[in-house]
DNA sequence: GTCTATACCTTGATAGAC
DNA sequence: GTCTATCAAGGTATAGAC
């Protein structure tokens, strides 16, 4: 991993832990045990840095939909559901969940590449919903893009919630909304 | 109103609107019309302020728990939902949404009060629940604390997507959350 | 591509006059 | 209770040497 691709991946780290706002050059700088020019080299702003790292889940997210795209409607769920369990495992959140916090103070540049990823990732959880429901797996009354809506929220509600409540509510949420589904 | 109240008060929207780390004592003294050091007379550190704020939350959700004491089971969950439908009409997300976010970069006595609210909330919301699953009115089969988790959490991610992907989206998902109550 | 050095700004916070 | 003045620390960012 060149020194460009590990900037990315420790202010990845960062913001999902501690927010777009409570982590600075210096922070990725020190970590690495470079300069803070060094940094600024590779990404003149902080938001072409953030711009980056928004881009890097976009593809990650590219080659999970390449990867389960045989697997069956619910272990696609499972699969998705499983990469939130495991950020939440290392304190992190989700890089949506952390950025749409921070929305408002972000230029417009961020902000629209923070909704191609939610329209990505919606319209994902939405077409995966629709083929479980025509193949009878899942069971549900309301439109399939409400539904992505119920259980994409309860993600990012849960990730958030049991940074204080209890560790293990988010895995409860989890169960919930497998057994909701196949129920 | 004092000075001391409308302090908290500015600096709750900021908060909500922006993120605790987006927000300064110069950005409230200069809404204000004051000088940040009359700010700091007030509130010596910017925890005291986070803190008064919360602890105005929890006086709140007092108020709010004996105002709709006699209300129908169904009639307090759907005024504790349009608390959040207002915050959201005015670009804020909850509180308890904002600051759960920056909770790893709060100190101790933050994380505890904060704690306290996330608690209250989450009771009286398993209370609520329970009251009306035992007249009949509400339908589920979880345990009570699991479906208050799961609407909790569905109204905090609710809150965060809607940010960025439509508006109707928070009032689909609100009312979503009452037909499955009532199915 | 990384460094030193530096510029400039904002932040949280305090001392002391009024 | 509010002000002026001031502080140290930390933030983003850039110029220019190596």
């Amino acid at each position: 991993m060149n020194t460009k691709e590990k900037i990315i991946q420790i202010a990845d780290i960062y913001i999902r832990q501690k927010g777009c706002n409570a982590f600075s050059f210096s922070d990725i700088s020190k970590h690495m045990g470079i300069k803070n020019a060094s940094v600024h080299y590779h990404f003149p702003s902080k938001s072409d840095l953030i711009i980056a790292i928004i881009q890097k889940h976009l593809k990650q997210l590219e080659n999970f939909e390449l990867k389960v795209k045989n697997y069956s409607p619910l272990n696609k769920i499972k699969m998705f559901l499983t990469v939130y369990s495991v950020a939440k495992s290392e304190d992190k959140i989700s890089i949506l969940g952390s950025l749409t916090n921070d929305y408002l103070t972000f230029e417009l540049a961020i902000q629209n590449e923070l909704k191609k990823l939610t329209d990505y990732t919606l319209n994902w959880l939405t077409q995966t919903l629709k083929e479980g429901k025509v193949k009878g797996v899942f069971n549900y009354t309301i439109d399939d893009r409400n539904k992505a809506l119920m259980i994409i929220t309860n993600i990012l509600g849960a990730e958030q919630l049991s940074r204080l409540t209890y560790n293990q509510d988010f895995q409860q949420i989890k169960e919930t909304i497998i057994n909701d589904l196949i129920q």
